[in-house]
DNA sequence: GTTCTAGAAC
DNA sequence: GTTCTAGAAC
């Protein structure tokens, strides 16, 4: 037994370059595994400075780092839920669309109640088609995008491209698709297309007008004030 | 997600 | 020389 896998052992060492980066890729694969690759809105959640409303089902925060005038996170929240990190995970339980239509009305409430008068009617609500944090979060921003936090293209497109899923449209999305998945209609399963959104041109979300780098579309949307 | 910074772009 | 982006590190 003991020869057999030293042999094994030397006849990889004797492979290609092939054998190197299949090994290779297993041990990413291992690391990935044991460390979430998802970064913790906890410590937000938990935070009283943060936190907006709560009850026995969702949490509201304000964003840490608002890219514009009001930017809230509603978070599915407490035992009425399975762990929540993917919009995929969502969708996949029986009851989303009431789920989300739950997110509809409270996230008009935190409206309401939280938003300046002056973007009170240009709120958009939505999910990252990829979370960088977890768990499940639903923004609600104001359309200024007027903040010191909003710094790049990433930043830019990743609420103002299809990387965006609005709200609204996933309802409706889920209302006529019997099996989601079928068609993948927001590209889930597709994370080279979701990412490719991020590197887009930087287009105006009022005027479609493309601006050539971050410095000159911040001082574009300030012309639409 | 952010911060930092090398080097590309201007 | 300055501005801006993008990738690594966290």
């Amino acid at each position: 037994m003991k020869r057999l896998q030293v042999s094994s052992s030397k006849g990889l060492n004797l492979t290609s370059d092939k054998a190197k980066s299949a090994l290779k890729d297993e041990a990413t694969k291992s690391n990935t595994k044991k460390f979430s690759p998802f970064l913790s809105l906890e410590s937000s959640i938990k935070d009283p400075k943060l936190q907006v409303f709560k009850n026995d089902r969702f949490v509201c925060i304000k964003d840490k780092y608002p890219k514009a005038k009001a930017h809230y996170l509603l978070i599915p929240h407490g035992d009425a839920f399975p762990k929540l990190i993917r919009v995929a995970d969502l969708i996949k339980l029986n009851n989303c669309v009431d789920i989300l239509n739950e997110l509809k009305s409270l996230s008009d409430k935190i409206v309401e109640e939280n938003f300046p008068c002056d973007v009170k009617s240009k709120a958009i609500c939505g999910f990252h088609s990829i979370q960088s944090m977890q768990p499940l979060h639903m923004h609600i921003i104001s359309k200024d995008f007027e903040s010191d936090c909003l710094k790049n293209r990433k930043h830019w497109n990743s609420f103002n491209t299809k990387y965006f899923i609005r709200l609204d449209e996933l309802i409706e999305c889920l209302k006529k698709e019997r099996d989601y998945f079928e068609n993948d209609f927001f590209n889930l399963n597709n994370e080279n297309v979701l990412k490719s959104y991020l590197d887009l041109p930087l287009k105006c979300n009022i005027c479609n007008i493309v601006q050539k780098n971050m410095p000159s579309l911040k001082r574009h949307l300030l012309t639409h004030k």
